[in-house]
DNA sequence: TCCATTTCCAACGTCAACGTTGGAAGTAAC
DNA sequence: GTTACTTCCAACGTTGACGTTGGAAATGGA
C-alpha cells in the first residue's frame, strides 16, 4: 500500500479541529486526535510538533477560512447590517472558530500566536469601517476600531455564552435563528447609522 | 486547636474561584485547589463532592454577587446605557464571573446545573427592558430578550476575547479602559434609543 | 535486486490527577 | 476519663496522558 503523507496530516488537522473546538487545549489529549485520524500519535508529534503548535496551526487555517468566507472591503458601499448577518451566520454554520477564540481567550490571552499577522488582518475591518466614516455612510459617534469589535460582539456573542442566549430567548429553534440574524442586523445598523 | 470548618470550606471555596476561572473546569486540578486552601484534598471531596459540583457551586456564589452588585429595577426610570457601563466596570474588577460563564459555555453548554434558577435570574432582566419599551424609554424595534442580550454583549465581549480586543484596539491601559466604558455606554444607548 | 530513506506504529517509562481509605488528632457529652 | 463523634491528612491503587524510542513496512533510485 502506497503513503498517503498529506491524507494523513489532513487526517491529523480535521481530527484536531473538532477536538480543539470541543474540548480546548487543555481538554484536549494528542491521544484522542490521533485515534479519530486513525493513525499513531507519533505521527502528530513528528508532523506538528507539540499540542501548543498543533492548536496554533488549527486556529491559523480557521482564520484563513473566515477571511475567505466573509470578505469585507469597505463599509461605504457595503451594508455593515448585512455584513453583520454574514458574520452570524459563518458562526453558526462553522462554530468552531468562534469556540477555538473563546477557548484561545481564557487558555493563552497574552502570548498568542502569530500575533502579527493576525494584527493586520483585524486592521482591515477597522479601515472598512474608517472608510465607511468617511463617507458618511457610519456614525462618527465610535471610533472605528471599536465599532467595528462592538459590531463582531452582536454577531459572536450567542455563540460564546450559548447557554446563557438559550437561558434568556429559549430553546434554539430554526425560528429562533431567524429571529436572532434578523436581531444581530437590525442592531448593527442601528448601532453604525449615520447621523 | 480548635477546628474550623466553616474557615475551611470558604478557603476551599476561594481557591476554587480563583482556579477554575484562570484554568477551567478541565485545567483545574482538585489537588491545586486543596494546596491554595492550604488543605488536604480529601476535604474537598468530603464537602463539596466532585470538581462537577464545585464548579456548579462557584458559579452560582458568584452569580449571586453579581445580581447583587449590579442591580436593576426598571429601564423605564434607569438609564440602559449607565446600566451596560455598570456590567462593563463589573466584568473589568471581577474578571471571574465572565471566564467562568465561558468556561461553562465551552465545556458544559447543555447540561448546565441550576438551570431554571438561573432562567429566572434573567427573566427580571427581560422584564425590566420591557418594562422600559412599555413606557417608550426604549425601542420596540428589537424584542426584549434579545435587546438586553445583545447588551449584555457590548459590555462583556472585549473580556470574552481579550486577544482580539487586544489586537483591534491596542493595549489595556487605563485610558483604553476608559474608552471602552465610553463606547459602551454610547453603543448601547444607539441600540436602544426609541424612535 | 539492493540500499538508503521515509512513513508508520507498538511499547515504554514518567508523571500527575483521580477518588478512596484507614486511622490520628481534636471536640463534646456524660 | 471514657465514649462517641467530627475534622483532618498521609498514603494508596488506578488511570490516562505525556513525549520518546526502536524497529518494521513501504518506497524509490542505482
Amino acid at each position: 500500500m502506497a503513503w498517503d503523507t498529506e491524507g494523513t496530516k489532513r487526517s491529523i488537522l480535521d481530527a484536531a479541529v473538532d477536538e480543539f473546538a470541543a474540548h480546548g487545549p487543555d481538554g484536549t489529549t494528542i491521544e484522542r486526535i490521533a485515534r479519530k485520524a486513525g493513525v499513531n500519535k507519533e505521527r502528530v508529534y513528528n508532523y506538528f510538533g507539540g499540542k501548543r503548535e498543533l492548536f496554533a496551526r488549527v486556529l491559523r487555517d480557521e482564520l484563513a477560512k473566515v477571511a475567505r468566507d466573509v470578505p469585507v472591503e469597505s463599509f461605504a458601499t457595503e451594508d455593515i447590517g448585512e455584513y453583520a448577518g454574514r458574520v452570524y451566520d459563518y458562526h453558526r454554520l462553522h462554530p468552531e472558530l468562534g469556540r477555538l477564540l473563546r477557548w484561545e481567550g481564557l487558555a493563552f490571552d497574552a502570548a498568542v500566536p502569530d500575533e502579527e499577522q493576525r494584527r493586520e488582518h483585524y486592521s482591515y475591518k477597522t479601515a472598512a469601517v474608517a472608510d465607511g466614516q468617511e463617507h458618511g455612510a457610519l456614525t462618527r459617534e465610535l471610533d472605528a476600531d471599536h465599532l467595528i469589535f462592538l459590531v463582531l460582539s452582536l454577531a459572536g456573542w450567542w455563540s460564546a455564552v450559548p447557554q446563557v442566549a438559550r437561558m434568556i430567548t429559549g430553546d434554539e429553534t430554526e425560528a429562533e435563528h431567524q429571529r436572532r440574524r434578523a436581531s444581530v442586523v437590525a442592531a448593527t445598523r442601528r448601532l453604525a447609522a449615520p447621523g
